[in-house]
DNA sequence: ACCTGAACACCGTTCAAGT
DNA sequence: ACCTGAACACCGTTCAAGT
């Protein structure tokens, strides 16, 4: 929106910008969390009185539609992910995945938010909100010899598995996202009452995070394969286990 | 917590009540949405005061706890969930993603809440956020022959499973959560930039959430049946695909 | 042109006062 | 014992006024 201004990039105070109150929103929320944003201490934030950034953001709601999607476009300059250079559809949805796991893991106190904002259309399913990601995705699989049905069918498992999976991974991972700290002192308190719990939960306390996604996503894309015809099915998939 | 008042169930405004007090948020998320919920409207809902709440609940954080904790505990009177009487693991979990997938349905707006609110503990994750649900599916994992390592497994599994595919379902049920009504005019504005999504629009907007819930499910089950010692996996499954 | 200040309506929350 | 009223601190947002 802004044409001026991209020259200035660095420098401290000069040209507030709707980019430059966006990443610092983005920034305030990784830091502080999402409750303590307030246009004011996000103003505060950036030498300059709350009221300013009405002229650049048309709200609070806007601005936060604003910091999802800066949040989901930073994966088009990972370079892990790659748009156009990828060996296959499964070597595209496997660098899509990790690059989604990334921004969640970089992002935590912000996914919570992508995970659950209201899309623009019901097809528009987190965490891929992007229109350019979701037709990119959608060409690649219908290169590859899915149908237009498998095609859809792929993108909506595919948007399930990546939701389910990393909004848990960044809620496991601590979120305090309290505004003042917890004492917090037994909160495996009275275990008593839940035997198999108690003697299960070394297990359950354990990080498997990574593991379990890279097993689920393999899982998912073995599956997925059986909707392609059978002789465009990659070769390596549903042979090992 | 209050152990008076439980014979008067049905009348008007009688006896505030912590568990009325929940029962009427729970209803004014359903019909309003989360944001329009506050103090005083609804204490107007209970014909009381808004500040007359808080002799009952500690804050508006803790209703929402409250609020939560209420949802998912409707499981516990589902007749068609039947903690005890099951046959065999699989069933059994059959019947808790169901019984999950009819709250979610039920509380479209109040789901959101469940998927995100920080949990008491790292290992309890939603939707399963009851410690008596929790320690029943790994009572009943434990007890058809899986390891203690894989029962968690399989607890992650089947949360994240239920965390995605129910968080996108009840998200692309509309939920219009918005204020005010939205024009909307066109939500499927300029998709000329977007070729394959466009051709693909149709399919993307059939609504095939049951469908893609039920095999989602049936896969999830065959993959965790292999976690089993191998005498052990029930007959049906791994065999018809 | 861009930011500031005062102002408005509305929150959550506390607490003394009513009955 | 239980609810009400006034009050406080803090929101988001608007708009006229400053420079």
């Amino acid at each position: 929106m802004a044409e001026r201004g991209e020259q200035v990039t660095g420098s401290g105070r000069a040209g507030l910008d709707q980019r430059r109150i966006i990443d610092a929103a983005v920034r305030f929320i990784d830091e502080n969390g999402l409750r303590m944003l307030t246009m004011q201490r996000l103003g505060a934030c950036l030498g300059v009185d709350g009221m300013a950034l009405y002229r650049y953001v048309p709200g609070r709601e806007a601005l936060l539609d604003g910091v999802v999607e800066a949040v989901v476009d930073e994966m088009f300059s990972d370079p892990e992910v790659h748009l156009r250079a990828h060996a296959g559809w499964v070597d595209y949805l496997q660098r899509l995945a990790h690059g989604q796991r990334r921004i969640a893991l970089a992002h935590p106190e912000v996914f919570p938010l992508v995970a659950t904002r209201p899309p623009a259309a019901p097809w528009v399913r987190p965490p891929l909100r992007s229109l350019r990601w979701i037709e990119s995705l959608l060409e690649v699989l219908t290169d590859a010899g899915f149908s237009d049905e498998s095609a859809a069918a792929v993108y909506r498992a595919f948007s399930s598995f990546l939701l389910g999976y990393l909004l848990l991974e960044v809620s496991a991972r601590g979120v305090v996202t309290g505004p003042v700290e917890e004492p917090d002192v037994a909160p495996t308190g009275d275990l008593s009452r839940y035997p198999i719990l108690q003697r299960l939960e070394p297990h359950l306390s354990v990080d498997a995070a990574a593991g379990d996604f890279e097993q689920a996503l393999e899982a998912l894309l073995d599956r997925v394969a059986l909707l392609l015809p059978r002789r465009r099915r990659p070769a390596r998939l549903t042979e090992e286990k």
